[in-house]
Parts: C-alpha cells; sequence; structure tokens
DNA sequence: CTCAACCTATCTACGAGTAGGTGAGCAATG
DNA sequence: CATTGCTCACCTACTCGTAGATAGGTTGAG
C-alpha cells in the first residue's frame, strides 16, 4: 500500500501524515476547507483530533500541506512533460484529465474549490492557492506555445489571455457540471470549449 | 428610513426582510453560504439574531429566499427581452454584465458560489440551485438559438451544449480571475470564449 | 530512556435555533 | 371613545451542538 521506505531526507513516519492529507484533499474537493472538521478526517482514519492535531497544529497547516503537495504533483508533471518533450495535444488532455477524474467523482479540483472559497482562508493559504493557480495557468501558456509552434494549435491572439481563458472554462465547467448536466455535460464543454480556443490538430486517425 | 406604506397585498413590512436578503446575498458572493452567520447580518443592520430567525426560522430559509428572487430576476429579465424581442448580442453581452459585476466586486455570482458549495447546502437549496443554473443555460441557449436564426452568431454544433459551456466559462472566469489576474483579466477571458465558441457579429463600427 | 505517535479529557468560541417578553399599532366592541 | 385584545416586529437571554485547539498522560520501538 505504501511504497515509501523513508530511505530519502526524513519527514519522520508520513504514512499517517499521508493519509491524512489524503483524507482532506478527498474532502475539500467534495465539500470544500470550510466543510470538514477534524472530527470527520480522524473518524474516517480511525484516530482522534488530537492526533491530527498533532501532525497538523492547526487547521491552516493542513491546509498548507494540502496545497503544497498538489503544486509539488503540478510542478513534478510539468518537469516530467519537458524532459519528454511530449506532445502539446496529449500535454492538454493530460491536464484536461484531472479535471475530468474530479468531475467524474462529483467534486471540483482543489484549487478550484478554494478559489470559490478564497475569502474565507486564512493568508498563507490564500498566497498559495494563488501561486498554483498561476502555476496551472503557465502549464497552459506553455503547452500552448509549444502546441502552437509545432502546429499541433491553431491560435492567433495572445496565449496567455488563452491559458486563462482555458483555465476559468476547465474550472467552470467542473463547477457548473456537477450541479447540471454530470460528466457527459463536462465532456462535451471542454470538448467544444478546447476545439473552440485552440483547434487541437489531432495526430490522425 | 422605511418608504412601505404597505398599500398593496400583503406581504407585512418587508423593509427589514429585503434588507437582510440584500445583506445575505451580498455575503454569500463574497464568502459563500456557510461563510456567514446570522450574527454577521444582524450587527451589519443592526439587529438581533433573534429578529433574523423572526423573518427567517431557518438559515436554510434564507437562502432559499436568496436563491428564489435571483431566479425571479432572472425570468423577468428573460421575460423582458422576449417582450422588447432584444438583439441577441445585446442579450449576451446583458449576461456577461451580471458575472461581470460580480468580478468587478472582487466576489462570485450567486449560483456559482452556490454550485462551489452545493454538497454542504440543505437539500430545498441544492434543488433551487439547480433550477437557477438550468435557466441561466437555458437563456444562453434561447439567445444563442436566435442569434443564429437572426445572422448575429456563427456557430455550427449544438446550442445547448455551446450554452452549457459558456455558462461554465463565465462561472470559471469570475473564480479563477478573483484569485488570479483580476477583473482586467476576467474581461479578456469572456471577451475571446465569447468570440471563439459563437462568434457574434458586432453591428458596425 | 527517549522520543515519536498516539491517546483521554477538557477548554473556549461561536453558530443555529428557541423561549418568552415588550411595545407599537390597529380593530372591534360595549 | 376608551378598553380590550391581537398581531407584527423586534428584543433579551438562553440552550445545544460542534469545531478548533490545548494539556498532559500512555505506549512501544530503537
Amino acid at each position: 500500500m505504501n511504497t515509501a521506505h523513508n530511505s530519502s531526507t526524513r519527514q519522520q513516519n508520513s504514512s499517517t501524515r499521508q493519509q491524512i492529507v489524503d483524507a482532506a484533499e478527498r474532502r475539500v474537493t467534495q465539500v470544500g476547507f470550510n466543510g470538514f472538521s477534524y472530527a470527520d478526517i480522524a473518524s474516517e482514519l480511525g484516530l482522534t483530533t488530537a492526533s491530527i492535531h498533532y501532525h497538523f497544529p492547526a487547521k491552516a497547516d493542513l491546509g498548507v500541506s494540502l496545497i503544497e503537495r498538489c503544486e509539488q504533483r503540478l510542478r513534478e508533471a510539468l518537469a516530467q512533460v519537458h524532459r519528454l518533450d511530449e506532445d502539446p495535444v496529449a500535454q492538454m488532455r493530460r491536464l484536461c484529465a484531472v479535471s475530468d477524474s474530479a468531475a467524474r467523482a462529483g467534486g471540483m479540483c482543489l484549487s478550484g474549490m478554494l478559489a470559490a472559497e478564497f475569502a474565507t482562508l486564512p493568508r498563507h493559504m490564500q498566497e498559495r492557492v494563488r501561486t498554483l493557480i498561476h502555476l496551472e495557468i503557465q502549464w497552459l501558456s506553455s503547452t500552448l506555445h509549444e502546441g502552437v509552434a509545432k502546429g499541433r494549435f491553431v491560435l492567433k491572439g495572445d496565449k496567455t489571455e488563452a491559458a486563462h481563458a482555458l483555465a476559468s472554462a476547465l474550472h467552470g465547467a467542473v463547477m457548473v457540471s456537477r450541479v447540471h448536466g454530470g460528466h457527459e455535460a463536462f465532456k462535451r464543454s471542454i470538448d467544444l470549449i478546447i476545439e473552440q480556443v485552440c483547434q487541437p490538430v489531432e495526430s490522425e486517425a
């Protein structure tokens, strides 16, 4: 279940801590950061709230860890993409897949949910949310640049603006489709948006 | 202070009740339905929480009133549009203006925020949120139909799908831009999306 | 023996909701 | 036309539950 041999730096036990963050992430995507309590996670994991406070003294600490992990995953995926020189259209599909799994589960992306809750979040979390969303848009933007350069996308205007619009559409589609239309509507929406905004040139049939 | 002469049907005093709903709406668009308390509204209006409970026994009642009022405004606007046979491109701009004012204020649309909070809302509110979003999409859809018929939009695919995508993009743009890019980014995003998805034919210069 | 990783027990706060009271305004009636 | 009675709109003063957080004890592995 747990492949970590802790051979690396330190990070103590990590199993329980990991599970807490996992559970918190699931909750956030479903009910938001303010929608769950330590008690919820504790009962799910068979712990007490005090034990969670041991790992994350304040809820904001848990929130920050959550975002940082998500951000790190994004950076790693981004590095992977650059290392493998992955096809831009495939990159785009990969990024959409994140939203897609969120939509399939009837939840939202971490970043989207936290953007909605933004005004109620602790300062530290707000800054992290900003950088997380910024990173998403950067990814989209660089994918578009690369895709246009390689002739895989057709796109006249500014790439950063298009990236911003695509990120908006993705997060919006997840949000809207979970109350109206469901996962099918989500897929049709983003297919349409991607098609219209950056006109991907599929490899061929 | 109170301009109501109660000469009409009934609806009792309505002034305070109105103010409560107004205050609640402002709060919801900024911090969400779960982000404010009766105490917040009470102190803003110089009342006690008990007084608000008098008008809205449970918070869910306030929430439902909130949504119903919003829905009614939408229906009225829709009726107005049909009565005046307003230009489809102008209709589209009008609907965008709602999101625009929300984005300008750094908040979200009522429907968008409630969609994000969906899983934590009382059942009664959930149903209303569904119909509200449904109505928005219907409006967009009929506007697109009409616009295409009148040659004001260029749009090949299914209108309902495009409407869904547009609604998603609008709500997403409001949500994303308030944590990254601000109002300017919002405007650029929706301009781009509208342009790409339905290619409005402007009257002329 | 020490320390990480839990636990029990408790505190404080705040939020939703309730109970019951007050006073202004109006309506009917003796 | 003054009295009685009712209701609306608000109040004070709570209850009850829950959430975040703390203090300090226990356990088990190295």
